[in-house]
RNA sequence: GGGUUCAUAGCUCAGUUGGUUAGAGCGCAUCGUUGACAUCGAUGAGGUCGGCAGUUCGAAUCUGCCUGAACCCA
């Protein structure tokens, strides 16, 4: 019931500042978002873990923003909604910003333990960890806050172990010496995931190099100039003619003055450079092949860090760039530079140092991909798994089926520590155990020494992946134990599969497919039925945004300017499903004015209410008013629509709808019509009731998309107990009644109102010169009809005097138009001027008449007649029957005019 | 080099199985402020749907080619 004792002024502007906090505290206090198994139909999402030391950009907030409306959507269905938060330990990011923090003060890794190091990593993570998540609460996010994970901590530590364990016992996990990925600035190995590709502008150098006993030299080129150091061939293509004569010599390298052999292979391809490939098979992938094939020596001649090894014999010490600067001048000395040539040309870039991806030959550890990539392509394919869209499905298609094994390793200490333990040298020796006990155990067990020491073994120093922890998230968080158990305990039993999974589709590879993999490798059952991807967030010039170029607003500045609810509104509307938002401040203006035109609706209904008064908010309607029954059947249709936009992860379009319907229908006309005869009066109670019992419906259906001000107007209409929040309420009943008749002799009343304010408009008459207006529907029926909906009229514009009449004359010296074959007349007397009068007339028959000849053309054409559906072409027929009506009515208008 | 996606109003995008006079928001123009909101209201002007050819009675929608853009993979 709301009453108006304690009614106060309420201000012109809504003010977010007032009500966000105050209602994000108050969800929170009643524990409105945690969630416990229980007998209803559960709905579960995971959070895309966020860095643990990361803060709130543009992207965390618009895939929040969406998860959130899911969410909030399913709790007000019914459903046991449980949106789970939590960070990552975003081992390489983290480690190099701690790496960072000590190097400011002094201190270098190298110079500390690895306890020490992790305890300043732990302390980093305190200090920093979880700014994120209470920036999260500020965009209204509806988390189980009691369920916060992170993948570092104890419990899903073990996860990972397990997990590691389980995947070695099974024989997916192998170490090898493999060609890796090799950031030189963090010095570990990283995945192909984390490689990008950029095409930069670099330099083909041509070197000769001398053939032995001979005059001849061999021209080939390169990119790297400075690995002629380490190479142990040189490579030709064995149908190439101009080095048919080579194939088999010896080849000396300069500088190094090494002889190599001249080899020949198909890989060699022949329009390449000078079709002449030098080899080096410990620095490129595809040397590193054509070397094993042909069994040559593997000079390594680069240091982790990327300087020049001592093998090289020249520059050593130096860093790879300066010394392929140095080398291209002692080689132009030599006279061994034969031209240098410019060209576009790939290279690999570390994701997060951004240092250029050295080719490195190491041992390391891998997860076998070929049988787990197996169910997760085929479940995904078959759409037991949706992606939205549903393009997406090509480029998982195209990685799954060429992945390659998963480089696991990292030379990195912030992370899940391989629990693998070495007894030995060989490449064999070690042990994957949980402990150092029983590590010893198994380990005298392989080594068969039965003497062997607890001090004569040594964990692997090596981390996992981040996305080695992360692709557990979906199951982790509800039990930590299920790999070690081999089954889940109930809340897994419960939650999972999840519904919904939200993110970008740049982490596709890196974590969807990855989750899938680990879902169906240890649960047997998908991990999530959707997968929502949505676009990157841009700048206006298509750029990403992001720190470095500055061209990113800080979220936390928008949401106090605009407000939370006019941010996520703002990141919505620019938001269409899977593509790329380009982001404009403007939107999340628009999404301020939405919420201020929420609140002066609401504003003015409460001005309305006499002191003293009770007012019992009622969706029940009158039947005999036309404009209630309009209203209801707008908002039944739009919950039908919304429905189906949300099936389709259609989000953007749904809030269109429901912004249109609370702007466009409820304020701009069912307000309106609903106002007291008379100014100064008040609104009638009835009127005012159902106002506030439509405008509840409308709270609710906009609550997903804009929590807070919705929370706001919802308590402020009525008193609510902690059990009545809209939080917790219940979305709007769809009913089978869509008063289909009601809505179109509404939209009919309100085509004609438009068209006499168009007179107004084109007649500069004032909006408020009261009007005679004359209306001749085209049939009895809508005669009748509009009759009874006389008082729209008299509401919305100024009139003197209506009629509705068949037989209507049309008086001198008057405004008309036709709508639908009714006619309008708005006697002029004197202030009507006939040119423009007549222009308006003829340029609606001038559209008519064109209108009429395409229409004309389809009917006379057989083809069309005989073939097109029988509805189709009475459509047709109809139209040109209602084209003819009209432009009669008109025809006959401009005579009178011309009389 | 391989693959995927896209091209509709000045801008950002809808247009779901081929049958609309091709829509929306923003922007723009004109008018309007004595009690809901100028963070507002009313009205209006903007498009030969990238180009060419084809299929069809009928193409923004299907096919091919061309041009241009974006992304992914190597």
């Amino acid at each position: 019931m709301s009453s108006t004792d304690n009614l106060q002024d309420i201000p012109k502007h809504y003010d977010p500042s007032e009500t966000e906090d105050k209602w994000y505290s108050y969800w929170e206090e009643n524990n409105y978002f945690h969630s416990e198994p229980d007998d209803r139909e559960s709905f579960t999402v995971v959070i895309p873990p966020p860095n643990v030391t990361g803060v709130l950009h543009m992207g965390h907030m618009l895939n929040n923003t969406i998860q959130d409306v899911l969410v909030r959507r399913a709790r007000m269905k019914g459903f046991n909604t449980c949106w789970v938060p939590g960070t990552d330990h975003a081992s390489i990011a983290t480690e190099a910003k701690v790496v960072q923090k000590l190097r400011n003060k002094g201190i270098k890794k190298s110079d500390l333990s690895r306890d020490e190091f992790l305890k300043h990593a732990w302390e980093w993570t305190d200090e920093h960890g979880g700014i994120i998540l209470q920036q999260l609460r500020k965009l209204g996010a509806s988390c189980d806050w009691q369920r916060t994970r992170f993948t570092l901590e104890d419990e899903l530590y073990e996860s990972v172990i397990d997990c590691f364990i389980e995947l070695y016992d099974r024989g997916y996990i192998y170490r090898g010496q493999r060609m890796v990925n090799w950031d030189p600035a963090a010095q570990t190995a990283l995945s192909d995931e984390e490689v990008i590709h950029k095409e930069v502008q670099s330099k083909l150098y041509h070197v000769r190099y001398k053939i032995k006993d001979s005059d001849e030299y061999i021209t080939i080129a390169t990119t790297r100039p400075e690995t002629i150091l380490a190479d142990t061939a040189v490579c030709v293509n064995p149908d190439d003619e101009r080095y048919t004569h080579l194939i088999g010599k010896t080849a000396i390298i300069p500088m190094v003055n090494r002889e190599v052999k001249i080899i020949a292979d198909d890989y060699v391809d022949k329009e390449y450079g000078t079709g002449c490939l030098k080899i080096t098979p410990a620095h490129d992938q595809n040397d590193y092949e054509i070397g094993v094939k042909h069994g040559l020596e593997i000079i390594d001649m680069l240091n982790a860090d990327g300087t020049v090894a001592e093998v090289a014999g020249h520059y050593i010490g130096k860093d790879r760039f300066e010394a392929r600067k140095l080398i291209v001048k002692d080689l132009e000395k030599q006279e061994s530079l034969v031209k240098v040539e410019e060209m576009a040309n790939k290279v690999g870039y570390s994701e997060r140092t951004d240092a250029v991806i050295e080719p490195r030959l190491s041992l390391q550890w891998f997860c076998k991909m070929d049988e787990l990539s197996k169910p997760a392509l085929d479940n995904v394919m078959n759409d037991e798994i949706q992606f939205h869209p549903a393009k997406f499905k090509n480029s998982y298609k195209h990685w799954m089926e060429n992945i390659r094994d998963w480089c696991i390793s990292r030379q990195l200490w912030w992370g899940h520590r391989i629990p693998a333990w070495y007894y030995g040298d060989g490449e064999e020796e070690y042990v994957i155990a949980r402990t150092a006990e029983e590590a010893l155990e198994k380990a005298k067990e392989k080594s068969g020494r039965s003497d062997l020491k607890e001090s004569e073994i040594h964990q692997d120093e090596d981390v996992l992946d981040t996305w080695f922890s992360s692709w557990l998230w979906p199951m982790s968080v509800f039990d930590p134990d299920f790999i070690k158990n081999k089954k889940g305990n109930k809340e897994l039993e419960y939650y999972y599969p999840t519904q919904d999974l939200v993110t970008a589709p740049e982490i596709m590879f890196f974590w969807v497919a990855r989750m899938i993999m680990a879902g169906y490798a240890f649960t047997d059952e998908k991990p999530f039925s959707n997968v929502y991807y949505h676009g990157i967030v841009r700048d206006e010039k298509r750029r990403k945004m992001s720190k470095s170029l500055g061209n990113s607003p800080d979220p936390l500045k928008l949401i106090e300017k605009y407000g939370a609810d006019g941010t996520r509104v703002g990141m919505l509307f620019a938001s269409p499903a899977g593509n790329d938002l380009l982001f404009d401040e403007a939107l999340c203006e628009q999404g301020r004015n939405f919420s201020n035109k929420i609140w002066n609706a609401y504003r003015f209904l409460t001005m309305n209410m006499e002191k003293g008064v009770d007012y019992n908010p009622t969706t029940i309607i009158d039947p005999k008013n036309v404009a209630d029954k309009w209203m209801m059947g707008r908002i039944q249709t739009t919950l039908r629509e919304m429905e189906d936009d949300f099936s389709k992860y259609r989000l953007n379009e749904a809030l269109k709808k429901i912004y249109s319907l609370v702007w466009d229908d409820f304020c701009d006309w069912y307000i309106e019509v609903c106002k007291a005869d008379q100014y100064g009066e008040n609104m009638p109670k009835e009127n005012l009731e159902r106002a506030l019992g439509f405008f509840e419906m409308l709270m609710k259906m906009l609550h997903p998309f804009m929590p807070f001000i919705t929370e706001e107007i919802w308590q402020r209409i009525q008193e609510r107990s902690t059990e009545e929040a809209l939080t917790i309420s219940s979305w709007p009943e769809m009913q089978d009644e869509l008063h289909r008749d009601s809505v179109s002799i509404f939209q009919t009343v309100q085509t004609q109102i438009s068209s006499i304010r168009n007179i107004q408009a084109e007649m500069n008459l004032s909006p408020k010169a009261e009007l005679n207006i004359i209306i001749k529907p085209k049939n009895g029926e809508l005669s009748e009809q509009l009759e009874s909906a006389e008082w729209v009229f008299r509401k919305l514009l100024p009139v003197e005097s209506i009629s509705f009449d068949v037989n209507a004359d049309k008086p001198k010296a008057s405004a008309a138009s036709v709508v639908d074959g009714s006619e309008i007349y708005v006697p002029l007397e004197g202030l009507i001027d006939l040119e423009i009068e007549r222009d308006r007339i003829q340029k609606e028959i001038d559209r008519l008449t064109g209108f009429l000849k395409g229409v004309e053309k389809k009917l006379s054409n057989a083809g069309f007649v005989n073939n097109a559906p029988e509805e189709v072409v009475e459509k047709e027929r109809q139209k040109k029957e209602d084209a003819e009506m009209n432009l009669e009515k008109l025809t006959k208008q401009l005579e009178e005019f011309q009389a």
